[in-house]
Parts: structure tokens; C-alpha cells; sequence
DNA sequence: GCTATGGATAGCCTAGCATCCCAATGCTA
């Protein structure tokens, strides 16, 4: 459905239609961020509840009835026959929108990327009016880049890139700062392109210095104040350079979201002051715009971490002076998911745990796997009595060292299909915590699955569950499972769910973080490393918990030792 | 076509860059 309203706003912005391709846009948007499924709110509400959705009025709710009842849209069809064009493919060349699209298939009948390969290489584009060889050549590099695109890249692979290019343009001779902006600003977990802000004396010397980068495979745009690229595996990056009175204000306009920024500017409107990205002004006068802060309180909020500004009632709390304190990755004192591999790797242990000091942490968990995974070389009872022996013996020396640190035993139990453990209760009761996680049988009914993960958490010697929701991001969705009902059952066992900081999973997500704070349930951050260097993770956990709007409270394994085994002790069922 | 405001009507984000044509347009963020 969103698709189709997405060309539906195409197709009406090729006729010059004001103002309907935005509303169908925004409808589309609307639709696939829609939590239930739009046939489930139509079958329950009616017309009526369709148009509760923002977005969408009394058009768009009729066709989107239309849609459910007979699996088309009339408007649409009429539009795409009309043009009967791949606009969604065509629109997804950089450079290439409605405006050329419509001229393409009039004059030359281009109707999907192929021909528009085929009819630029020919140099047949060029002969068009408003058209050149530049503009053919634009669009063959753009067919190219798009063949090669890989979509949006996970937090986790993108970070420590900007990390470093962040490093090496504060190198550069006149740059004072270099930060990003947009959805990784925003730590988003999966990023479409690079937003980078910079304060330079010598804007050329930057703007040269960003686009003959060796990652660099593609010059868009090159300015004194805006340059795009493309880097070689795939993902763009703008760098703009800003004057410092507009930092903030560049900053925030440029980290969004989007809709944050709507609202934001609707309120500066009605307090009669513009906000653009360059500062907060009053007629031609600037009241703010060197810092963020300044330009936030002059439209009487507090400032924003920038995790959530998703327009999702952060600036209703912070006109109120009622926002969050969010968790920090200094909050974190210990990881409990950690695996050794134990009887494989005999170094791993003491590698983590080495890993772990470093860090700053005053505990670490070893979660190995249990016996049921096999391919993990999960253990048995027999063997975690074993691995108790040795941590003991490693909890010894710290002792005599006198030093605080110290290791606890648990392992990553599998929830079986029918809910229960694939390890004895009495092993398991002689453990310091248990992990639970579903490792197999992941394509169960709602119901089913729903009540298996229930089973194991009204076990009482279960007391986190692992990666929850079970996604892996780009690859797999979300087993079916009922979430209000797994967080009321949580909140009654005292089970504590897990936000999964390895970046493919980041499981729990935003909305599930949102909804257990409000009720009450505790979660904890893992990283669930398998190699020491996995332990850095947390960053990525930490700030998938400040976009669910989570504090120090709400988070376990922010708490001392002795409060995080009394509550994993005390656990009710 | 949607939303907000007030019950029918106004308003819908802004700006840099590339390209094509040499002042305007389209795309993108």
C-alpha cells in the first residue's frame, strides 16, 4: 500500500499537481511505520480508525479501504496508465525525478532503468531540451552506483568510519570542529548517508581535502559550503562547512528526524520567529544559533539529546521540563553476556575478563551456550559444574588481590518449542543468573510462540531473555509474538529482557524499550560477545536504550553487584 | 489531500548545487 501511494505522488507531481504528492507521501510514510497491520485497524475501526492514523484523511482512508476489499486502487491504475512508467525503479537513480521522468517516456518512451540505460549510452539523452551530455553522463554513473547499492548499512558498520574520518578532517590546518548530524547523530541502527558538519577557517582547503579521500568513488556536488560523495562500498556523505554564529543551528537542522524538525519550526512560527540552518531569528535579526541549547530554550524547551528527537513527544516533555535523564554508556558497570566458548578456547575467558577490566567494568557475565547447540558447542550440566570450579578459583585470586572485580557464572539456556529448558533446573539453580533465548524454531504461530517464551520466563531459575524479539537486522524479522502480553508476564515474574547490543540485532528496539520503561519492566544491556573486541558493543546497546528514552533505573546492569543478583534472586513467578 | 482552526478555509520548509542556458529549473537533503 505505501508503495503505491508513493507512485501515486510521483505520478501527480509529473502532472504539476500541488500539494497531493506530499499528502500522499506523508500517507505512505505513515503506513509503513504503522505498528498493526493496516487491514487489522480497518477490520476493527472501520473508516474511521484508518483516518486516526496521522496522514491520513477521508481520500486516502477510502483507498486504502479500496485496497483491502478488492487488492487495488482505481486512481492508481488510471495514473499508471496514464504513464505507464517503473517510477519507483526510475526514481531510485540519483538525479532522476518526476520532472525527467515524464520527459523521458514522452519524448523517448523510456519506461524502467533499462531503457534508460540503454537510450543514455546511446546519447540519446542528450538531445533533449533542458538536457546536455553532462546530465546523460550523471545518470549513467548514477545507473552504475545504483546496481552496486547495498541500501542503508548498519550503525555498526559505519561509526567507526566516521569515527575516523571525523579524526583526520580535524587534522586539517583552519578546522576548529567536525561533528556529525543526521540519523547517526541521531544513532539510528541503520544509516542511509553521512552528514558531517564542520567549522573551518579555509572552507576550499577542507572541501579539497573531503573529496580526494581514497574512500572517495564519486564527486556529486563540490561547493565552499556543501560538498556530496560517494564512498567506494556504497554509501554517500555530505560535508558541509558552516560558519560558527550557525553551528547549532546547522546541527540541529541537519539531525533532524525530519518530522522533529516540522514540529520545531511550526512552534518557532507561531512565537513569530523563523528557524532555518542558520540560526533562530527574529525579522532580520539572529537571536540564536552558535549552540544548540540557546536556540532550544528561545523556543522554551530543554535541549534534546539528539537519541530522540523522533518528534514522539520529546518536545511536549521538554516544554515541560520533564525529559528523561538518559542512560550513559559510563552507567554501565558489567556485561552479562558474554561467551567464552569454554572447552574450545582456553583463552577466550581470560581474554574477556581482561577486556572487561579495561573497560571499566566492576563484573562480567560468562553466558555460554547450553547443551542444545550443538554448532556452539553449548555444555552440559557436567561441564558448567566444571566451569563454575574455574571461575571460582579465577573470583579466588581477585580476592586475594584485594582487587573488586568480580566474574559471574551463568550460561544462554535454549528456549525449547514447548517452553522449557534444554538444561536441568537443578544445574541451572546453582548458576548466578540464567539467560534464556529462542535459538531454533523460529517461524512458530503468534499464539504459540507467544506462550513459549511466556513458559520460560515463569520458569524461576530464568531470569533474563535474550534477544527477545529475535530479528537480525537485513536479514530476518521478528518471530510472531505478542509483546504486551510477553512484558505483562515479565513485569509479573520480575524477568528482565534484554537489549541486545550486537549491532545485526539491537533487540529489543526503540518502541519495545518505550513501552517496557512505561510499564515498569527492567532490562539489561549485552553485548553478547563471542570475541573480546565484541564487548564494545554496549556503546551501540547503550544508545538503542537512550532511543527507547531509557534511564539508570530501568537498566540492570547500571546497578552495583549485590542489587542486580538480589533482584535476579528475588525473582517472583 | 491533510491538518488545524473553528465549522468553511488557509496553508502546506528551505536552500545549495549542477545543469542548461546564460535566468531558470530540477533534484536533493
Amino acid at each position: 500500500m505505501a508503495k503505491i501511494f508513493l507512485e501515486m505522488a510521483e505520478f501527480l507531481a509529473m502532472r504539476e499537481t500541488a500539494f497531493k504528492p506530499r499528502a500522499y507521501e506523508k500517507a505512505a510514510q505513515a503506513i509503513e511505520e504503522l505498528k498493526e497491520d493496516a487491514a487489522e485497524i480497518y477490520q476493527k475501526e472501520g473508516l474511521k480508525g484508518l483516518e486516526k492514523i496521522s496522514g491520513v484523511g477521508k481520500g486516502i482512508a477510502e483507498r486504502i479501504e479500496e485496497f483491502i476489499k478488492t487488492g487495488r486502487v482505481k486512481d492508481y491504475e488510471r495514473l499508471k496508465k496514464e504513464m505507464p512508467v517503473d517510477v519507483s525503479g526510475l526514481t531510485a537513480v540519483e538525479g532522476v525525478g518526476p520532472k525527467i521522468i515524464k520527459a523521458l517516456y514522452q519524448k523517448l518512451k523510456i519506461k524502467n532503468i533499462r531503457d534508460l540505460e540503454k537510450a543514455a549510452r546511446a546519447g540519446r539523452l542528450r538531445k533533449l531540451p533542458r538536457f546536455g551530455e553532462k546530465l546523460e553522463q550523471k545518470i549513467i554513473k548514477s545507473i552504475e552506483f545504483h546496481k552496486k547499492s547495498k541500501g542503508r548499512f548498519l550503525i555498526g558498520e559505519i561509526l567507526p568510519l566516521a569515527n575516523e574520518i571525523k579524526a583526520r578532517l580535524l587534522k586539517i590546518k583552519g578546522v576548529s570542529q567536525v561533528e556529525f548530524a543526521g540519523s547517526l547523530r541521531r544513532r539510528k541502527e541503520t544509516i542511509g548517508d553521512l552528514d558531517i558538519l564542520a567549522i573551518s577557517k579555509e572552507p576550499a582547503k577542507v572541501m579539497d581535502y573531503f573529496t580526494k579521500m581514497p574512500e572517495v568513488a564519486h564527486i556529486y556536488a563540490k561547493g565552499l559550503t556543501k560538498s556530496m560523495v560517494r564512498f567506494d562500498f556504497g554509501i554517500d556523505a555530505d560535508l558541509r562547512v558552516i560558519a560558527p554564529e550557525s553551528f547549532g543551528a546547522a546541527l540541529q537542522y541537519f539531525t533532524g528526524s525530519k518530522d522533529h524538525n516540522v514540529v520545531l519550526r511550526k512552534i518557532a512560527v507561531k512565537k513569530r520567529y523563523k528557524l532555518n540552518e542558520y540560526g533562530l531569528w527574529r525579522g532580520k535579526k539572529r537571536i540564536a544559533g552558535k549552540n544548540e541549547e540557546e536556540i532550544y530554550e528561545k523556543l522554551g524547551r530543554q535541549l534534546m539529546p539528539s537519541e530522540i528527537r523522533e518528534n514522539t513527544g520529546e518536545i511536549e516533555a521538554a516544554q515541560i521540563r520533564q525529559l528523561p535523564r538518559l542512560i550513559d554508556i559510563n552507567d554501565i558497570k558489567g556485561d552479562l553476556h558474554c561467551h567464552s566458548h569454554w572447552g574450545m578456547d582456553k583463552k577466550l575467558i581470560n581474554e574477556m575478563i581482561e577486556a572487561a577490566i579495561k573497560t571499566g567494568y566492576e563484573y562480567i557475565g560468562i553466558s555460554d551456550h547450553t547443551k542444545f547447540l550443538h554448532i556452539e558447542h553449548g555444555l552440559d550440566e557436567k561441564q558448567l559444574i566444571r566451569q563454575r570450579k574455574e571461575i571460582d578459583k579465577l573470583n579466588s585470586k581477585f580476592q586475594i588481590l584485594n582487587k573488586k572485580f568480580r566474574i559471574l557464572h551463568g550460561c544462554e539456556a535454549n528456549i525449547m518449542a514447548d517452553g522449557s529448558i534444554d538444561i536441568s533446573d537443578e544445574a541451572l539453580a546453582k548458576l548466578d543468573y540464567v539467560i534464556a533465548g529462542v535459538h531454533s524454531q523460529m517461524k512458530m504461530p503468534k499464539e504459540k510462540m507467544t506462550e513459549r517464551i511466556i513458559r520460560a520466563m515463569r520458569n524461576p531459575n530464568v531470569d533474563i531473555i535474550s534477544h527477545p524479539t529475535g530479528r537480525i537486522l537485513k536479514q530476518r524479522d521478528e518471530y510472531k509474538i505478542d509483546f504486551d502480553k510477553i512484558l505483562k508476564i515479565a513485569k509479573e515474574t520480575g524477568t528482565i529482557l534484554e537489549i541486545n547490543a550486537n549491532p545485526y540485532r539491537l533487540d529489543l528496539n526503540d518502541q519495545n524499550i518505550r513501552q517496557a520503561k512505561k510499564i515498569g519492566v527492567k532490562m539489561i544491556i549485552n553485548s553478547d560477545a563471542h570475541r573480546k573486541e565484541q564487548l564494545n558493543f554496549m556503546e551501540y546497546g547503550v544508545a538503542q536504550a537512550r532511543r527507547g528514552w531509557a534511564e539508570k533505573e530501568d537498566i540492570i546492569n547500571c546497578w552495583p553487584v549485590e542489587k542486580l543478583l538480589k533482584f535476579c534472586f528475588t525473582k517472583l513467578f
